[in-house]
DNA sequence: TTTTTTTATAACAAATTCATTACAAATGTG
DNA sequence: CACATTTGTAATGAATTTGTTATAAAAAAA
């Protein structure tokens, strides 16, 4: 359905609606704090942001600077006219106060995503379709059977589409932070890409520096 | 760019930053004491704060408590990790310690501006368009195939636009402190961009000197 | 367990970059 | 102007980076 980044300090009130919205087809990205928001935000994107007004780090009206766009709705422990307002007018498409309930979350939730109409779980180009719901690529009508890390990969490719991404940033987005092997790795699993899918022309190297899907 | 007040009681350093954020850009005000930072804060808002600890009047740590969330860079004389961690604590997202290489600013107020969104992804000059996240240049409306020391050249320039430029500091800024060789290799490189982009009129040779991008 | 699939790594081939060189042109100086 | 110095230009080969294949290791499935 969609992916959706949750920036909320409380741990439990953050796996609550995580859970929630996975539960209803989402994909989440919790955090906790402002500045790893940010650097998430850099690095990916996202369909709907929910943040926390009052984080460490980063402020949340802050952290709506960066937004960039995408639709976003605030959360907030304290019922205060002058947030709400602050909030909307700097671009949140919605609001809600804690204590809330979760059906009331998903409610908005869904609500601001038709109103912006990114439910979008598919991608088309060229003779390939991505089903990111079903974790299925198609090329020419037929499926394209892609390992697990192959599929990551190339998530992770179009999710950044037209970003320059150094190997060292795709081992981090699809292998994981702590993850300890040679970069070479990378170029492997391209090829694989490539040639399974044929994706010469829109999945770029930049020679000594990385690669960039096109799109 | 950004709307910059510096609040620094020693002129010339005060004249010295002002004059280079203004090359790349920047608006500032710059303002030699504390009273008249508060005057002047009260009636116009501004992307980042620049204050000497050390000042007459209302000292830098006063300062940031009024400085509502924008983002502030402390400058001071000493290098003392107390006043560092006291600055950081109170909320000024980078610091520097007096004397500094202007560059050395340069690329903090960039780092804090990106952190807080006020930087472009993008620049737009005459025919050319320059694409930083995709690390992407076109020429009229074509893309022009740069190769990556090309293209760390001409970022490095623009980000450092109307400043001259020795050979021997863009050798450090873009083959690194530790590089050994000739910097005649500045020359080629720079025949290269204004081969490929046609910079004649912006990438000026200063002669016994360097270069210097103009904008 | 065994078998199959997936993933990582190594080794070599191919491609690209880039520093260096040598010479030409330009610039500044007396 | 003549001279010395600095900068522009083009070409070349070494060094680095990437593509590709094969094989070993790890993980998953049977």
């Amino acid at each position: 359905m969609a992916r959706i980044l949750i920036v909320e300090d409380e741990r439990p009130i953050r796996n609550l609606i995580q859970r929630n919205l996975e539960l209803i087809g989402h994909t989440c990205v919790g955090v906790g704090d402002g500045v790893d928001a940010l650097e998430i935000m850099e690095s990916e994107r996202f369909d709907l942001l929910i943040f926390d007004i009052m984080l460490p780090g980063v402020s949340g009206y802050e952290l709506i600077g960066r937004a960039d766009g995408t639709p976003t709705i605030f959360v907030t422990a304290k019922e205060g006219i002058n947030d709400r307002l602050k909030g909307l007018s700097l671009g949140a498409d919605d609001y809600i106060v804690k204590p809330f309930e979760i059906q009331e979350l998903i409610l908005r939730v869904r609500a601001v995503l038709r109103r912006t109409k990114k439910d979008d779980k598919r991608l088309e180009f060229d003779d390939i379709v991505i089903d990111f719901s079903a974790k299925k690529v198609f090329k020419n009508g037929l499926e394209a059977i892609l390992t697990p890390k192959e599929y990551s990969l190339l998530e992770t490719l179009v999710l950044n589409r037209n970003i320059a991404l150094s190997r060292e940033k795709l081992i981090n987005l699809v292998w994981g932070f702590d993850y300890e092997g040679d970069t070479r790795t990378v170029d492997v699993h391209i090829r694989q890409l490539r040639a399974k899918l044929g994706l010469t022309n829109r999945l770029k190297t930049l020679y000594k520096t990385g690669y960039r899907f096109e799109l």
